[in-house]
DNA sequence: ATAAAAGGTCTTCTCGCAAGACCATTTGTA
DNA sequence: TACAAATGGTCTTGCGAGAAGACCTTTTAT
């Protein structure tokens, strides 16, 4: 009754090597792998370790580049840069898209609440002991990080931990799909300034260190609730942050 | 730290699209989509469905003649037909086939069981007046139909209403992009005889009745239980059948 | 006997991409 | 200050995968 690899019926889909690229640099740069400022590796450099030819990164960078996530920059010590200031701001184009898509930014913000919630569940399931000591080890880091952009890697880290501790690989691209949808759309932790994010960074860390209790305790429900209510907050951020930058509704 | 899809460092690597046919191809009959004797579709049904050109059919298809899987005959009626028996020499290949999609593949199922939880919390908590009276109505066109596929047909049907029920575009676009990545496909034959069959669609029965009630009375958890622990019927299935053609053949 | 349906063969065209040379710009350093 | 190195930008050339389609050959249903 199953059939695997989308059986016989369904058409052949192959991304070009373009497409792939494309969509690891995106990725890579929605998920936090490289901050604003970050320098991505060089051109030739990318090609020699993709293996690809260099007009293939150049087409998947240019992709990139149009989405508006990264600056290039040439002569000695150029190269592309992942951009401080990204999407939300950058441009007419980008607001008029994105102001008739409220309801879909609204569905995809939920559905990452809530496949969090899924992603906490499994890994207080089937966390291994090694995720454990991984944890709590992240778990610290973010606690004593610095406010503002150390803050935010560490949270990053942290979730990263916990995706990875579900030990699902496919849920795990489920969500970061989500994520890098709505990264491009709006700045990662678009906490407006330093008052708020200071509260909201405390805030986190308390959700935090239950949701780690939760998963290394195996608490499966708890371990969801927390983390379906934790993400929530970045909905609400993002919704003020979408409301203060002009986007209709 | 873990990235996605291998990161910036790893090669990329993009089969061609005769090699994802050839797999797929192998897969399918493998386990028992085709059941020996049966006849594959002809190479120009293949390419149409597939959408790629009939020559690229055809070298995939050389190379599972290759393999001692099939065998083709020409003429009027004729096609490629699944041998009664497999070489000795052809095991280790479908093995290594298989293998290579396993964990892929157990990783995928459980997303799906997972994140149909995630959808059935969601259609508790969310769904309308009017999605209550679509549902009890798909229920009753299930409990009352015939025996394989009509059953199948009404199962779908019951499923998208749940689906719809959540109210969740975003949701319902990952979970259908997931299950066209393990289609479910052809009837009958994994639960082996007709028999087989009916037990599956009674205990489907009962779950589904259980399932619709949660939704309606807004029993979020009950209805992410019931539906988690539902869906596993599929993957139970698909892993006896990959048990089957691993370790029999 | 004929036509339909299947596999088998061949040609032609397009597109993605690899490889590499060379240009333009910036900056570190001798 | 001059030069070299590192980087993005541009262009050319060539190859192989695959799409599309015409046509041939074999078999069989009608």
């Amino acid at each position: 009754m199953t059939s695997l690899g989308g059986g016989l019926n369904t058409p052949l889909v192959t991304p070009s090597r373009v497409d792939e690229i494309t969509d690891r640099l995106v990725t890579a740069i929605a998920i936090g792998e490289y901050l604003p400022g970050a320098r991505l590796p060089s051109e030739r450099e990318l090609a020699a370790s993709l293996k690809v030819g260099r007009m293939t990164v150049r087409a998947a960078i240019a992709a990139v580049l149009d989405l508006g996530l990264i600056a290039t920059q040439r002569g000695r010590g150029g190269g592309s840069f992942v951009r401080e200031t990204w999407p939300a701001s950058s441009g007419a184009a980008v607001q008029r898209t994105l102001s008739g898509k409220w309801d879909v930014l609204r569905d995809t913000s939920e559905a990452i609440s809530m496949i969090h919630g899924t992603v906490a569940r499994a890994a207080a399931e089937n966390r291994l002991q090694e995720d454990v000591a991984v944890l709590r080890e992240r778990l610290e880091l973010f606690r004593e990080a610095e406010s503002g952009l150390a803050s935010q890697k560490a949270d990053e880290q942290l979730h990263l931990a916990i995706v990875n501790a579900a030990r699902n690989e496919t849920l795990k691209t489920v969500l970061f799909d989500l994520e890098s949808q709505v990264s491009i759309v709006a700045p990662a932790h678009p906490w407006g300034g330093p008052e708020g994010m200071r509260e909201m960074e405390l805030r986190s860390l308390r959700d935090h260190e239950d949701l780690v209790d939760a998963i290394c305790d195996a608490r499966a429900d708890d371990a969801a609730n927390i983390a379906r209510e934790h993400v929530k907050i970045d909905f609400e951020l993002l919704e003020g942050a979408l409301r203060r930058a002009g986007v209709e509704r």
